[in-house]
DNA sequence: CGCGGTCTTCAGCTAACCCTCAGGAAGGCG
DNA sequence: CGCCTTCCTGAGGGTTAGCTGAAGACCGCG
């Protein structure tokens, strides 16, 4: 997890108490720029709106455009408006200063557990993957997936029963902005093998638009 | 979406601002029990924690124990204890009277978009269309349309009972200005096909002027 | 430096799709 | 009823999206 504060205190706080919860922190005091906290690798990104040098909305909109990660803000402002812009946004959720540290521990939680990254493993039918551990398998039987394959098939999961277009397989799997849709196909194709030497086919090709797991 | 409100003036707003925004919601006025709520095959429960005849807490407990359903809390209790409780069931997002209609709207929002169930599908009579999803049915029974036919019957449903001619058939769904009626027909016709097979025409041709769905 | 594993690129193939065409059915009108 | 227009629909052919086997590029490791 990212957070981004620049109040000292609250920042140490928090990043002490996710600790010990067991959620790993990457803690910045300012606008790191969407590149630093994107290395991160991070699940979920807690950001301040008001920075030193930036705004916090700013900065979503950039991380936002780049990977669909779960933001939640953390502000004091606190009208309406303020709010809404943060949804606007796309923020699973706005937290006004002060604010109590259980109450932003309980919210990430429930963040974290609707995207499907709290407990490590998400499932979706028979199929079960398990990121973090790099494992992944169907109907009980394990499944021998290379790295981009479990990436792909996690983000699969992730997805409900939504189309996923190929251009956005790539930015969100690949961080690519390049547009080689035949790089998704070949993926696409080996994954398949992999799950339908154990079940039906779950990975639809819905021509013209991409590719839909089978909802649930 | 399910909204279980006793105070009448609130929950009135709310269903008419949900439903201004597509969203299909089932008002209730008093704890209706969880077998009543699931009858109605929710995205999402919106709940009043005090309610006449019972609590929005049990309910949440009985909803999650029979199906994994998010859910808003909408209280006035607001200490923060009580949005600890509230999140401890495994809400989603917690909301205190009193509370902006704006803000509501823009965290349930929140939440069908994680949950990836914000629909985009829309309906006509027993026919349902998901462009986005690239998915339509009629009468439950999905139809395998092409890419297409799917944006012709889109078009045909988003337009409610309204006679289009061909020439507006061929620039709002082709985009072509070229103007052979006969594409226009070719589809048509195609569509019914695969429509008719689940239940009675509701693609009529209006002779000299075009076609026109049956309304609702 | 060579090797195994993995990712990307390439190219040929298949199947789906869309348009065109043409013959016939249906409707409108004198 | 006869004629003309509009519409329906099956079939053919050109085009393209997607699939997949195989070859090349890359990388970490011994």
């Amino acid at each position: 997890m990212v957070l981004v504060e620049d109040e000292e205190p609250v920042r140490q706080a928090v990043e002490r108490a996710l600790r010990r919860e067991g959620i790993t922190v990457t803690g910045f005091a300012d606008y790191p720029g969407p590149d630093l906290i994107l290395a991160a690798a991070p699940d979920l990104a807690v950001l301040d709106v008001l920075l030193p040098s930036g705004d916090g909305f700013e900065l979503a909109r950039e991380l936002r455009a780049a990977r669909d990660l779960p933001i939640v803000f953390l502000t004091a402002r606190d009208t309406v408006e303020d709010r809404l812009d943060g949804f606007e946004l796309g923020a699973d959720d706005y937290l006004v200063k002060p604010f109590a540290l259980e109450e932003l521990l309980a919210r990430v939680r429930a963040v974290l557990r609707r995207t499907g990254r709290l407990g490590t493993a998400i499932e979706a039918g028979d199929v079960v993957v398990d990121e973090q551990a790099g494992l992944a398998s169907r109907a009980g039987s394990p499944l021998e997936l290379t790295p981009t394959e479990l990436r792909l098939l996690a983000y699969l999961v992730r997805q409900r029963g939504l189309v996923l277009s190929k251009h956005q397989l790539l930015t969100q799997v690949w961080g690519y902005d390049a547009y080689d849709p035949n790089v998704a196909e070949v993926h696409i194709s080996a994954l398949r093998r992999k799950l339908e030497a154990h079940g039906p086919r779950v990975l639809h090709t819905v021509r013209g638009l991409g590719y839909r797991r089978d909802p649930l």
